[in-house]
DNA sequence: AGGCTTGCACGTACACCGTACGTGCGTCAA
DNA sequence: TTGACGCACGTACGGTGTACGTGCAAGCCT
C-alpha cells in the first residue's frame, strides 16, 4: 500500500480537515504535514506559501457549491434555490467558511455563483446596473448572515449560545435590549436567513425596472 | 517629563495605532510594547492574552460610534444614520474593522447600538420579533458591505480596485461577468452602501405590522 | 518605625511558527 | 552513460505568545 504522491489537492483537502475538526488557529504547515505522514518542506514543492494555501482552502470550500439551477423556474426560486446553496456549504464547512468571506479572492474561483446570479437577475429584467447592485446586495447580506451563524458557532461549542446575557444587561441603561432580551439571546438561524431572503426578494421585485420586462 | 503608567487603554490605543498604520499582521505583543517603550512582559499585568487585547481593540473602535439621534425625525432618517453612523467608524479604522467584524463580541460594548436601533424599530411600531430580525438583517448586511469595503481595500493601495479582472475572464465560460465586467471591476462603496439601506427601507417599511401603528 | 503584602515592570526561557537554503535520491532525456 | 530535473526532507534563523521568577516601590497594619 504504497501512499498517494504530495499534491496540492491532498495538501488543502488535510487542510481542510484538519481547519474542520481543530479550527483556523490549529492550522500550521508543520501540523498539515504531519496529517498527511510527510516532512514539512516536501508541502512547498506544491504551496508556494502559507497564505497561497488558505486561498487554496477558500476556492476549494467554494467550489463544492451545488447549483441545481432550474432555468424554467420563477427567478425568485432561483434566487431563493443559490441563497440557500451558498449557505450550505457554509454548514458543510462552518469554521472554513470564515476563511473564504474573510480573505477576498483574486482567482475566478468563485466566479460560477457570480455567473449564475447574475443570469438569473438579468432574465428577470434587471438592467446591468440593478442586477450588479442586487447581487452585491444579497452578497453582503448572505456573508454578513453567515459571519453571524459561524462566528457563534465556532465549534458547536454551546448547545445554548448568547449574543446576549441577559443578566448581564442593565435594564436601566438599555431597557429596549433588557426588555427584548430573550428574543436577542436566541436566534434561529434557518428562519432568520429565509425571512432575509424573503424581504429581499420582496424589495426587489418592488424594483423599479428601467429597460424591457420579463 | 514622566511617561504615564502603562494601562490597559493605552495598550489598547497603541494596539489601534498599529494597526491602522502597519496592519493587522504587524500587531504582536512585542511590537505594542516598543511602541510603548516598555517591556514586552509589562503588557500582561494589564492585559490577560493577546485575544483579550484584540477583543479590547474591537470593542473600543465600536465605542467610539458617534449617534446623533434625533428622536423627533422619521424612523427611516433614524434607520438611515444609524446605519451611516456605523459605517463611519469603518471607514476611520478601516484596518481595525476586519477585527470588528470577524470577532463576535460577549462584552456589552456594542449594546449601545443595539439598544438605539431597537428603540427606534419600536417606536416606528415594528412589534419586538420583527424589530429583532430587522435589526439581525441591517446588521447582517452593514457587515457584508464593509467586509467588502475594507478587505478590497486592506490599505487603501490600489486606486482602482478590481473585483474581477476583466482581461481574465473567459467570455465562453462566464458570459454575464464577461459582459458586466466594466460594472463589476469599479463599485462606489458609497453609492451601493446608500442603495442597500434604500432598498431595505423599502422592504421593512412594506412590512405588515401586527400590533399597534405609529 | 518595622515588617509584610501587594502591584507592577522586566528578563529569561520554551515551544511553536513560516520559510530560505542545501542535500540526496529517483526517474526520465539525450 | 550522463546529465538534468523533480521532489522529499533536514537544518537553521528570526519571529511569535506567554509561563515563570525576580526586584523594586508604595501602602497598610501593628
Amino acid at each position: 500500500m504504497t501512499t498517494q504522491p504530495l499534491s496540492r489537492a491532498r495538501i488543502v483537502a488535510a487542510a481542510i480537515d484538519l481547519i474542520e475538526r481543530e479550527g483556523a488557529d490549529a492550522v500550521s504547515m508543520r501540523r498539515i504535514a504531519a496529517e498527511l505522514g510527510v516532512g514539512v518542506m516536501s508541502l512547498y514543492n506544491h504551496v508556494p506559501n502559507k497564505d497561497a494555501l488558505l486561498n487554496g482552502v477558500a476556492e476549494s470550500v467554494l467550489s463544492e457549491i451545488e447549483f441545481t439551477d432550474d432555468p424554467d423556474a420563477h427567478w425568485t426560486d432561483r434566487v431563493r434555490m443559490q441563497a440557500r446553496a451558498f449557505r450550505q456549504i457554509a454548514h458543510h464547512y462552518p469554521r472554513s467558511t470564515m476563511l473564504v468571506v474573510s480573505r477576498q479572492l483574486h482567482s475566478n474561483a468563485g466566479l460560477l455563483p457570480v455567473e449564475r446570479a447574475l443570469a438569473t437577475l438579468r432574465s428577470a429584467g434587471f438592467d446591468p446596473l440593478d442586477a450588479v447592485r442586487v447581487l452585491r446586495m444579497f452578497i453582503a447580506f448572505i456573508v454578513g448572515s453567515l459571519l453571524r451563524e459561524v462566528g457563534v458557532t465556532p465549534s458547536f461549542a454551546p448547545p445554548h449560545q448568547h449574543m446576549v446575557d441577559p443578566d448581564a444587561v442593565d435594564p436601566a441603561l438599555f431597557p429596549e435590549v433588557s426588555d427584548l432580551a430573550p428574543l436577542l439571546a436566541a436566534c434561529d438561524h434557518d428562519a432568520e436567513f429565509d425571512f432575509g431572503v424573503e424581504l429581499l426578494i420582496q424589495a426587489i421585485k418592488a424594483l423599479p425596472k428601467r429597460e424591457g420586462s420579463r
